[in-house]
DNA sequence: CAGCCTTTGTTAATTATTTTAACTAATGAA
DNA sequence: TTCATTAGTTAAAATAATTAACAAAGGCTG
């Protein structure tokens, strides 16, 4: 049933039905006490005990009654999702991205700073924790109801010991960024990489609601990948799983050991715009990206833009056509650079997958911007430090 | 803490008690009731209620007293893994393999047959039916006490209606093989893909014993990988994880739509030999290995041999480079074709995946041979009827 | 608008299961 | 022989769910 060999007693029953009483509140509110019993399977007297219990430990509200259905009117029931509050942070590049949401996930509160360095270890700790000050008083939100912050970085995180394990792009390896953090701030830290975030962040919020296993794409300075099997984030052995940068995709060059993949090598953005300045000379350097640019240029008939433009779709196809034939993922989420493809390259490169593999995933793009990664941050904040364990 | 809010009283507590008391006997017996308390971390009194009614239902036998450990000597127990028995089944190409096998997943009768033609769904279906039809005559194993059949076949199976959904090969897509079996013997039947049955094989009884999270490869008429996650079998959206033979690898050349994979298409056993024929005009078309015949032409110094080799082990490393980096498996196992490459050509895999990807996975050829596929039917059979249900 | 049926929610008794504390049994060592 | 130790059991207490009965509140119908 369970599996694993785990045993319990009465109260893990207990705190069994709490979890599934709040769960289905989370998903459905508002409801009765009688919806409950029937939506978790538990007897009325059972759900009313363990909602009075949590009425009085703040994490449920009456919220007021509702029609009838033909007898008494029920009262209606919420989650209280302002009873606790988490911090969610991204590091990326220069920046440092601070939120702090409520207990539905929701982003009550952001701030965002820029540094004019690419952030080294000591600036990126003082930054969140000078960020969260501010974010604090601005609020006025009280820290004390803070349960934890999730943390976001570019590189291989061990989560369990909260350090950095690889990070060649910003030079933290090793760092024990959790511990740090803690001891600074004095709230519990729970670290991840940064495109996992992303991809929990569209699970909760964004393209990947309602589906527990999907594959989420990342294609920007470097490109990543996120999975969601039978909704958990999945991260592998060595907390490396995603990392599909190094997939043999394109021309394998010559390149350090243990450097930068032979897929990110080739089909990053900054590769694609490396490919682009010999085809397009006169193209824009500028922050503008670069899809909009070489669709917008082989839109105009420029055979070197419609060259370079299909060979992209044709290695990011194969890049998906291997994922999709080893995990059969449910969805896959495109984002960074992929979402300025639009619909029509989504059709190219389903039309490419149509004729290599029998199973072609349904493809979405990413729905919550440059905003995933923070609402991430935020609910692996929540998954790691539940609030339920507060009340006794 | 188990998520997804499921929701359960007492009953559901007894039965994961019972779960964890089974669990320890299977993995660790013999073991005293005081043994069994510590392990599970339940009350000596819980244990010996549990243990005693198991007993009475026969899942569990007292097998005599064990040393002193300075005081009164501990009265051993055993799970009764011959309480009850399962059937593995495993069709391939024109074969049929049947096996019996105790609680423990231990095979204790097989079975053999082969047809002179490729097995159509019918003679598939007869076959079983008459093979455990002489396997409970030969053995005397009563039928009644049989929980169920677990069986693969090649192709995709859906597992939730017992169908065939997509198999080339064999041309039984749409067979409703499940259904059939349970009527024509009236046993519980659950089928999966002849793939995921080695992995299974190969987790419970081979070279993945004690590791939750790995990809198991094999190479044969066709290009097939298995998934175990966090000790459960992986099988994606639709049933069709694993199916790498469709991996953009090698040249992708004309092909029918959705009929064989770019991968196999290039390196599966087939392919190679096609390519050997060009090599090695004297090449021994007979059954033998063909990378043992490439590897003993190599080491005679035949350039084109060398040159073959070469070409199959980098790009066997591409799917292998392709799955650790997004997957980051605890362990690959190799199998069918490719355990004939030997430690040489497992260094030569290694050598090349150190170039491309920074954290390379442990790599192991697969233990069980040609019994993994029917080992692994054996224990997919005890994972969907588990004898606990039995009693009560 | 009275009576009745329905739905919501609570109360009290019952049931299932585990734990705690105390006890018996058996054994090796001093 | 006695004592400390480990194994296993018994009886009472504790926890939490369910069942059955009831109270509260509202709509509908004649």
């Amino acid at each position: 049933m369970f599996g694993r060999g785990q045993t319990g007693n009465t109260k893990l029953v207990k705190q069994l039905n709490r979890e599934g009483i709040l769960h289905q509140l989370k998903e459905k509110a508002p409801l009765s006490r009688a919806d409950l019993a029937k939506l978790t399977e538990l007897s009325r007297p059972c759900v009313s005990a363990l909602v009075d219990e949590m009425i009085h430990e703040g994490l449920i509200h009456e919220v007021g009654v509702g029609q009838s259905r033909g007898g008494r009117k029920p009262i209606l029931l919420e989650y209280n999702s302002q009873a606790f509050g988490v911090v969610g942070a991204v590091f990326e590049g220069s920046t440092i991205q601070l939120a702090i949401a409520d207990l539905k996930g929701e982003v009550r509160f952001q701030y965002k700073t820029r540094f004019t360095q690419p952030l080294d270890g000591e600036m990126a700790i003082e930054g969140v924790e000078r960020g969260l000050a501010v974010l604090l008083e601005q609020s006025g939100f009280d820290k004390s109801r803070l349960l934890g912050i999730g943390l976001g970085l570019p590189g291989i995180t061990q989560r369990r010991d909260g350090t950095v394990s690889y990070a060649p792009s910003t030079g933290w390896m090793g760092l024990p960024v959790q511990k740090e953090i803690e001891e600074r701030l004095g709230l519990p830290v729970i670290i991840d990489n940064d495109v996992n975030l992303m991809t929990l962040g569209e699970f909760y919020k964004g393209a990947g609601v309602g589906c527990s296993n999907l594959v989420f794409i990342y294609v920007g300075t470097g490109i990543g990948a996120g999975i969601m099997i039978d909704g958990q984030s999945y991260r592998g052995a060595m907390e490396a799983s995603g990392e599909i940068g190094y997939m043999m995709i394109g021309p394998i060059g010559k390149r350090g050991r243990g450097e930068f993949g032979v897929f990110e090598n080739n089909y990053s953005v900054p590769a694609i715009r490396k490919k682009a300045r010999l085809v397009l000379p006169d193209a824009d350097e500028s922050s503008m990206s670069i899809m909009k640019q070489l669709i917008e240029q082989a839109h105009q008939g420029k055979a070197g833009a419609r060259g370079l433009l299909d060979d992209v779709y044709r290695h990011w196809a194969y890049g998906i056509a291997n994922i999709a034939s080893l995990m059969d993922p449910q969805l896959l989420i495109l984002s960074g650079e992929m979402v300025h493809i639009g619909e029509e390259g989504v059709q190219a490169i389903l039309r490419l997958l149509s004729e290599w593999i029998p199973f072609v995933p349904r493809i979405k793009m990413a729905s919550l911007g440059d905003q995933a990664g923070i609402i991430g941050a935020v609910h692996c904040a929540l998954e790691a430090f539940p609030s339920r364990l507060k009340g006794k």
